[in-house]
DNA sequence: CCAAAAGTGTTAGAGATACACCCATGG
DNA sequence: CCATGGGTGTATCTCTAACACTTTTGG
């Protein structure tokens, strides 16, 4: 089955980088500085090392392009149709990452000229075929987000109902019934109440809360999934 | 981000090809006939040519190990820690196929020497991370399964709700109820009750049934799942 | 004082679960 | 005639969905 006369194409990682921002879904795009698709924005990326696992090498491109680096990040698939890069045989392997704008300042987020955040929905014209990338992105996304915790790789430790409801209406894509929403997400028994408000905000300030991933271990073992 | 001096690591497919047989979920595996790791049964795969896309590398691989043309089949996700093949640095892309073993008599299936059906949760030991990969590929058809009307893929055309029931009791793992099972795979309005029964088989012949793709189309639409 | 977000319960209906017996037939 | 798998209905309970007003406070 194997032999030692096969192709040997370039394989390289690409990252859809979601950040949460203002309400909104988003996520971070490059200028391309060079041909092919000179000007272009494009999801940032880079090529396998020979001696490197892929995650470990899309790791080290997230850290590179965003500075941070204990992050959610998970293989969304290969996309290799001949010609998506015209120089050569490049096989990707594309990533989902999610980073929490809150607590990090995203390094590639001030500089501006080279990377910037995008609403995921509604990018600008994109470089290969990171079109279809981002959507299969989306499309994980949105998948594993209404089944688990998502949520605790977007918000800051502390966080009220409000923006945990926020988070899921831009991620689902749909409006929530406040009062159901808050029954049913505290019913999981894997959110606690806190005894601290938020500060100078809104009319009337709103409680704080954690996610407590102990308890949820433990209730996942029990079967329990994280379904709104 | 893209230069032209980078690694060519070799890129190859493997494909877990699921079946079902006797009410049990079954895995194709050959046996390997040269080194590395002779002699062990391995996930059936090959590698990418530089001018076809991934997915019909896995088409063409299927075809030339089962004989079989039109398949279910998907990609699981790419596998690529280095040192995975003791050779070179070899990265497959994983994919899960599915077969229908009542109406193909599968090819390598007759061959028993080479290649051969083995229950798919108690595997022998596999070559390479293949043992890896197929957990993989069995959490996703387990996943895809519990969503999607999979079975079209393992039953005949014509099948009675009893096999049906089997097939998700074996993919899923547990007992189902038979009357709470009827009850709602049949109230999808995409499974249609037909005139024939069984012949010859248990004391009394059960009733034959189809799956309405067409129905099922439009149901999927409007945004119905098929959740057991 | 008022605009704006926080917070809070109940009810009706749909869907899930639990459960046991008769029927038809081949051997 | 009997062992075997085929086929059927109901009651209970849980979960979901719909729905509106009061509270707080910064400007």
């Amino acid at each position: 089955m194997y032999s030692y006369q096969h192709p040997h194409p370039a394989v390289s990682i690409d990252c859809a980088i979601f950040g949460l921002d203002e309400g909104e879904l988003k996520v971070l795009l490059i200028e391309r500085k060079h041909e092919p698709f000179k000007g272009r924005w494009a999801l940032p990326g880079g090529f396998v090392e020979m001696d490197e696992d892929i995650d470990e090498a899309a790791r080290r491109e997230l850290e590179e392009e965003t500075g941070v680096r204990k992050v959610f990040l998970e293989q969304v698939g290969a996309f290799g149709a001949p010609g998506r890069d015209p120089r050569e045989r490049v096989i990707t392997i594309a990533h989902l990452a999610i980073v929490n704008l809150h607590d990090h300042k995203v390094r590639a987020a001030s500089d501006a000229s080279e990377a910037s955040w995008f609403p995921a929905a509604k990018p600008p014209a994109l470089a290969f075929d990171h079109r279809k990338i981002l959507e299969a992105s989306l499309a994980k996304l949105r998948d594993k987000a209404s089944r688990e915790p998502l949520f605790v790789e977007f918000l800051p430790k502390r966080f009220t109902l409000t923006q945990l409801q926020h988070f899921y209406e831009v991620v689902l894509g749909e409006a929530l019934d406040k009062r159901n929403f808050r029954k049913k997400i505290m019913s999981y028994g894997a959110i606690k109440e806190l005894e601290a408000f938020e500060v100078g905000k809104a009319p009337r300030s709103a409680r704080l809360h954690r996610f407590d991933s102990k308890a949820w271990t433990v209730l996942k073992k029990a079967g329990r999934s994280f379904a709104i």
